[in-house]
DNA sequence: GTGAAAGCGCTAACAG
DNA sequence: CTGTTAGCGCTTTCAC
């Protein structure tokens, strides 16, 4: 009544383990006959080789290992089930680690022994690699990609924050504002990433480009969470001068935004125009513009790179840039100077205070 | 420049592997002295067990795993960081096992290789077992528990589904409401949980302990997801003799009905009371009235479990029952006949259209 | 208190 | 094509 092993399968049919070990893994040099006759006998007997052994004696753990900063965001949720999509189809495992649930924290990271003896692979999420690290993988061999943000030397793919973050100010450029906010996101847990930079750099960038100079206050961090964001815009929305149009740099943070607005009195997109970063789930319910990034997709493409990795057909270390569309909703609008007058008077507050 | 082995760190301070592997395992029979030693070592050399070699050998593989149906409800990924953060301080790793991302789905759950021959334990959110899984679980003397409603035969951590449901809607009925919907959350992938049905029957019931007939448009599902419920929220809400509160059968799925609130004019709580459960983390956003529950505290408590079933001294079988409470914010007030007179004309539309 | 030896279940050369 | 022989790195009796 105990687990079958290969012994098992190996006596059922009359041959070795080492032949029962190639028939199932598909290796060349059995017979046809053979290798049926191995798979009835391990389908039969419900065998399921351990992952334990093969790691050990092959060097192949059959599992990689999912970095995240934490689980509270959409997008890292959205990748990870992209990427333990393939990665089970092919038979490897997905291990996750926590870096928000880390007591050690980061710096720690490779000590540990899910990393070096564990996983045959790392994938990670809205962090970049010191290049401590970098070097680590590199001298263990491990195939690693990191999601978001290029890096230097590491293989990854993600959204050209940049051009995603023009894209996005051109739009409310072109619908007239000139007075654009901008909630940006910040590292977090001492994670250094481009995404929110590179995102902040190009609300600035396109400002400046239409000759407009950005107040100071028209700038406030959300650091990527609903929350934050909420609170950050509602200060932006109180103070002088207050921008006609917000750019968030995701969408969880104009859900915020949207929010704030609300509350303020504001009606959207009359008053003020809000559009974010990402395509939320719950962006379509919202009415919210947004850029558009499939972040499934880029699990999948992450976990299939990983495998090209194992199986010795690298890919070059470059950044797969993963496409970012405008969907047009019914959060932005005309800039209230632009085509007509601004509403005189604010409607009541429709969420209580 | 290779991984080192238990071997090295013998060699290094003059033992055997085997007072190395006893030493650093904290078992007796070693002295203090020499213990100090190894430890040194170890650390100096960078040593780290490797798992599927103490896997292999002792049995124990230091991981368990977590098998959840999808990773995009808040709760479940709260539950998530609150398991590995216990689990990992205590060395052990994390396995995800995403049931929506499982081609094979769930049927094979138990001939993966991970559940049978990698993880210690299981821990499972969401769903039920099957008296098959079940039984499954009991012949390989695998810890298991389920957050999220009890079952009978397993250890099991999660609220009072009937109890919070009810106190929800006392809350409601104090309130003057008489009208109340309900969204429900219905089962997923296949699975079976009473989290959504007991919830609904508390609904249901509490309306009738109140002579209160429900009306068929009252109920509608929502499916635990957002942009679902607020679908059925509008339909609700436009259908006739239309609720004039609803009890929403998780935060997120409240958020919906808030969202089509707005859409339709309404104001909240003045034309429409919604109550939720959960208290999500943007649930003081959104001004959300709802039932508190700590998903986070419910992992740690679920990993404490299985831990402590790893260990020999096993819990008993029952239902841990977590705390919930209601958390009064905005969403919610008087019923509009029952302290003064509806409003007659909702104001314009926040949200356009 | 400590070491030697025998595996855990599999894969990877070699022989045939 | 297939079997034999060594381990992979650790834990675990059983001696000493």
């Amino acid at each position: 009544m105990t687990v079958p092993s290969i012994h098992d399968v190996a006596n059922d049919c009359g041959v070795s383990t080492a032949t029962v070990s190639r028939a199932l893994r598909g290796l060349p040099n059995v017979s046809p006959g053979t290798r049926e006759r191995v798979r009835e006998s391990a389908a039969r007997l419900g065998y399921v080789p351990s992952p334990s052994a093969s790691g050990l004696s092959g060097g192949r753990h059959h599992a990689v290992a999912i970095v995240i900063p934490s689980t509270a965001r959409w997008f890292y949720t959205a990748v990870i089930e992209g990427v333990d999509g393939v990665l089970r189809r092919e038979g490897y495992d997905t291990f996750l680690v926590i870096l928000a649930a880390t007591a050690a924290g980061r710096e720690r990271l490779f000590h540990n022994a899910l990393l070096r003896k564990r996983a045959d692979a790392v994938i990670a999420l809205g962090i970049d690699f010191t290049a401590e690290e970098r070097e680590e993988l590199r001298s263990v061999d491990m195939p690693a990609v990191i999601v978001g943000g290029p890096v230097r030397g590491v293989r990854s793919v993600g959204i050209d924050d940049l051009a995603a973050g023009r894209a996005a100010m051109e739009h409310l450029l072109a619908l007239g504002h000139r007075r654009i906010g901008h909630l940006g996101g910040e590292n977090e847990y001492g994670m250094d990433h481009s995404v929110g930079q590179d995102r902040a750099r190009a609300w600035r960038g396109s400002l400046e480009r239409h000759g407009i100079a950005p107040a100071p206050q028209w700038y406030a961090v959300g650091s990527f969470l609903m929350p934050q964001a909420k609170a950050a815009a509602t200060a932006m929305l109180r103070s002088a001068d207050p921008p006609t149009a917000i750019f968030a740099g995701s969408d969880e943070m104009a859900f915020g935004v949207v929010l704030a607005a609300l509350e303020a009195g504001l009606r959207i997109p009359q008053d003020l125009s809000v559009i974010g970063i990402d395509d939320h789930d719950w962006s379509e319910s919202f009415g919210l513009t947004t850029m558009r990034q499939d972040p499934f997709e880029q699990g999948r493409i992450a976990a299939r790179t990983v495998l090209d990795g194992l199986s010795g057909r690298a890919t070059p270390i470059r950044t797969v840039k993963a496409e970012v569309r405008l969907v047009e909703r019914r959060s932005t609008g005309p800039a209230p100077g632009a085509t007509g007058p601004a509403a005189l008077a604010p409607p009541p507050a429709v969420v209580a205070h």
